[in-house]
DNA sequence: GCAGGAATTTGCGCTGGCGCAAACTGGCTG
DNA sequence: CAGCCAGTTTGCGCCAGCGCAAATTCCTGC
């Protein structure tokens, strides 16, 4: 049951800077330099399904997930969801303000429990201006992120469903994928529609494709819970041309 | 027949500020500010069909497009080909490198003959650093890109054919319209084959959906050429809610 | 003015994948 | 521990849109 969020706030403690050194997005940066950006933070525990921040809302703030996997989703006026992006572990997100837009154009909801800093955009620039590498940093991951989703628009124009959901499969087990006694496993709750909503199609063909697969022994499979078995034969269903 | 890309320098002569000075890209800087930018950068043209640059290939360059409109292709390893935008006069494009690549994801191809600005991407850092107004609009353009690039990957994922053909021509009216007495013009050369490219369908599929438009006298259309006669009848199509 | 070729149109048959509906299952709640 | 419900599976019929093929039109270069 997704509680309400809970915007614990960190108790006027100093936020640790070993939260933040291992992240590639802090490179570069002094432990006194990190001390400075965390002074600016707040750490904030979101639960499972509950929203970091809604579509359409006013853009207040950034972020950078600790720990947990959250779904970033856009819903268009007829009420259809697609799933633009898993945020994982040490990512910044919700940078809308940062590209010059003063809302989010997409929502972000805890795919489990979550713990994410965030900082106040009204001090994105100062930051950004402070620490270049970090500015930098964000950029790149904007930059390859515009690259991702150019992948996905030649992906659905130009590939079947079949092998449409074979890549987003495999891109998630490389991303997050957990190592398992039956294989690489996803390693948050994800379910049928979900996997439908990334790869535009429906609940219905996902489950047929899947049950397919496990058929075959390429994966195993239950509620919100996939493992993938065979990632090879995966990859040459995802590469196999079809007849157009 | 595409000639060569004739890369005809700039013979000595210092570039002219006016030519950059009306583009949102750089308001806010001084004239002598402007004559800075344009002492790191060269102008060439290219002639139709010529590449600006090439899918893979070193990223040596970002452009700003002077006159002209240059189509962003990217090539499956199937063969396929996907229009990844259309850039028109006073935007900058080829910016890779600054996003931390150092290929370029799709090549860029001048759908007329096309003059841009040119500059070495050694100077990126120098110039947005100098400019720092000029970096975050370039930066503000990415997130703008990013966010339309989003909005197709929803259409794809949730609309019909019919409806995505109908919203590519729109956003290309009101991109690039010209006012003629038929109605507004698409003001470069753009091929069926090339709707079909940019909205993730066949040639024929969009040729039966013009004729059919032509039909009732939505548009009127000939080769590599559309005018839009009646948008609002064609925003009802785009908008028309399929039984998905 | 004519030949050649690129772009477009149109017919026809087929099928991938969707819509609809119903049954089933596993995990959580009271 | 019974019941409920979200998530999943599966069958069936249909059709939007593709593949293939052929005809036609318009533009360009010679």
């Amino acid at each position: 049951m997704p509680t309400r969020p809970t915007h614990e706030r960190n108790k006027g403690l100093a936020l640790d800077r070993s939260l933040i050194a291992r992240l590639p997005l802090f490179k570069g940066l002094t432990a006194a330099e990190l001390d400075e950006m965390l002074r600016g933070a707040r750490s904030v525990r979101y639960p499972k399904q509950s929203a970091v921040f809604e579509q359409e809302a006013e853009a207040h703030s950034f972020f950078v997930l600790l720990d947990g996997h959250i779904r970033v989703v856009r819903t268009t006026p007829e009420g259809h969801q697609v799933i633009v992006r898993y945020i994982s572990e040490g990512e910044i997100f919700g940078v809308a303000a940062a590209l010059g837009r003063t809302t989010y154009p997409a929502s972000a909801i805890a795919a489990v429990d979550c713990v994410a800093l965030v900082w106040p955009n009204a001090l994105w620039s100062e930051l950004s201006l402070r620490f270049p590498s970090f500015g930098a940093n964000t950029y790149k991951t904007v930059g390859s992120r515009l690259q991702e989703t150019h992948t996905r628009v030649v992906e659905l124009s130009t590939e079947q469903v079949e092998q449409r959901v074979a890549h987003a499969l495999l891109r998630l087990v490389n991303q997050t994928g957990q190592k398992t006694d039956q294989g690489i496993e996803i390693d948050f709750p994800i379910s049928r529609q979900d996997i439908a909503e990334m790869t535009g199609t429906t609940l219905h063909t996902v489950s047929r494709l899947l049950s397919a697969w496990e058929e075959r022994g390429l994966i195993v499979s239950g509620r919100q819970k996939v493992t993938v078995k065979d990632p090879h034969a995966l990859v040459v269903l995802a590469e196999h041309r079809d007849r157009r």
